[in-house]
DNA sequence: TATGATATCGGTACCGGTATCGGTACCAAA
DNA sequence: TTTGGTACCGATACCGGTACCGATATCATA
């Protein structure tokens, strides 16, 4: 298995014919170094196949070079988009992301971040902007870059990079009154732990409010979001009150389930009943019936969030906030 | 910011009245410490707010925490149900997993493995069987437990963990065949990067063989497996053979698309056409209209791969590998 | 020729832990 | 009292790099 020790800065060192610290500062292509020696160092390093050794390097430079992303999910797509764009935003900088997945726990958060900040990252990249004192603390305590992502209804520790849930919310509930919804209901999951979502009604509810409107059924649930569960939950709404004509989802994963259901019993969507959901899944265009969505540019926000940390070693010019416009897309009734 | 330097373990022993090395023993609960200063150094320890720097404890002893888990890609949620098996089997272990995605790609598959081996891990998870030469042997050469998963058919490096793709296939061949369907088309996307996905093909493919049939219709395409692909895909099918009265797919998601599509156009599933996917999603189960997929067992599999790392370090038992059944679910065409 | 600046290098001291091994202290057996 | 064993503890040497600073060589300028 192990054949022999693996090669160390010293044995190219070695083979370069020249000391350690140089060695060290030509493959990392620092200046004060002769071409002619960097290039037999760099070749040597070829030769005996030289990895390098992070861990050494971490300790010794007090810096790494992860960039740490702290997702509630991953059973979410959205989560995997914005990992998606953190990589593309991260480009061939050298720099490698490490996720944590909290699972919507604040406990979770609080460990999984604690637990990034000894691998001392360059920068850490957190969902929300509602974490608790203690996590917050954490957070400012470390001076890295942090970027706060998917919100920006809120004070953010650092930077932070997202849209306004609220005001999708708002806007969404906008657009439905317009397009001639009267009788609201509202099916959401997890509302608990997911301050965005939560964000979104109240926004949902303040447009509504704001029309003179209200929901008629409101039914908040623990279980998971998830077609299924969508499914179920829509049942359940149009059983307790018939004349429901839209139906506002905390996700769009709530909402397809919801879609499925109207296929099923012939309902037609959405000229007898209007589904809105968040998230702009892909999914949500394939569907053989119109439901409105927010697409929420996830993927940008992960790269954005990426340039940022890579950006604040340069530019010291403190915490930046970037707020991405996140509207209504909904096919009129008709 | 960085308020001050954060503890360290010479702090620790001081606070504690003893020597660094009596205080790193204590906290790591070894033996050949005193109950009385064990619980002064863990008394100390909270006190000061020490959290121990895991950067310099693997540089030292040779060994991280870190269980790596290397998936092709995170847009697909089977792999997230892995990776949430894993956390689970790696249960309150102290363990960590950290991920590396590889979007299918055999260099940065080589890449992802070469930097997760150099941050020593306790062992790694990686996703199939088919490496590259070079990929085997980096993995081979790394004196650490290696499970391969989802997927048997083949020789693994080490130990494995999935199911066989081409029985898979096979049953679902054998299945469909049984349920009547006649006239076969495939449709699947990725599969010069997905051999998983192709082995379930020839596993198909062989069933339909061995009961005197072919497919009519071979669509095999480049693009991203998701609803909008599979729906566009599938009318292309039909189009091309409208005799067609059966579409296996290299997975669910192209399935549901397939399922969009025949709902938009009031093609009755399954009487019409037979409809057959693979993972077993969430989704499929809420759909309005029955379509046949096998349910992969994936969280059992990272859960059961976790397992095998955290004990081959107590079981010097060599390999192991354990195979999942992976059975068709399909209702009848009535 | 002496002097100072500039470009390159190497020695040494860490970074924050862990492994190893050589003491002590203490108690039972001889 | 001596001997031997056991339980516990600490000094020291690393792990594999990087930061810092002093040393050397070369070359232009005085």
């Amino acid at each position: 298995m192990g054949l022999g020790k693996k090669a160390t800065l010293v044995d190219v060192a070695a083979a370069a014919g020249v000391s350690k610290m140089t060695a060290s500062r030509a493959l990392r292509g620092a200046a004060d170094v002769s071409k002619a020696k960097a290039l037999k160092v760099r070749q040597a390093a070829r030769d005996i196949g030289y990895v390098g050794n992070p861990l050494a390097a971490s300790l010794s430079g007090q810096r790494s070079d992860l960039i740490g992303v702290v997702v509630p999910s991953l059973a979410n797509i959205v989560f995997a988009d914005v990992l998606a764009g953190v990589a593309d935003g991260i480009g061939d900088s050298g720099k490698q992301p490490v996720f944590g997945v909290t699972d919507y726990d604040e406990d979770k958060e609080y460990d999984v971040i604690r637990n990034m900040l000894s691998w001392n990252p360059v920068g850490l990249i957190v969902t929300g902007l509602d974490q608790p004192a203690r996590t917050r603390a954490l957070l400012a305590g470390a001076d890295i870059p942090i970027v706060q992502i998917m919100d920006v209804d809120g004070d953010p520790i650092d930077s932070c990079v997202g849209f306004s849930n609220h005001m999708a919310g708002d806007s969404m509930a906008n657009a439905l009154v317009q397009a001639g919804c009267k009788r609201f209901a509202y099916v959401g999951c997890g509302l608990d732990r997911d301050t965005r979502a939560w964000k979104r009604l109240i926004g949902f509810e303040a447009g509504l409010n704001r029309a003179g409107l209200s929901f008629a059924v409101r039914r908040i649930d623990a279980g998971h979001s998830t077609a299924s569960t969508g499914k179920a939950l829509t049942a359940l709404v149009m059983a307790e009150d018939p004349d429901i004509d839209c139906i506002y989802y905390s996700n769009d994963d709530l909402a397809v389930g919801g879609a499925f259901h109207c296929m099923a019993n012939d309902i037609l969507v959405p000229r007898r009943v209007t589904l809105a959901g968040f998230n702009g899944l892909d999914l949500v265009d394939a569907l053989p019936v119109n439901i409105a969505t927010s697409r929420t540019p996830r993927r940008e926000i992960g790269k954005t969030a990426a340039e940022i940390v890579l950006n604040s070693a340069a530019d010291h010019g403190g915490p930046r906030k970037t707020q991405f416009d996140c509207l209504p897309q909904i096919s009129s009734k008709t």
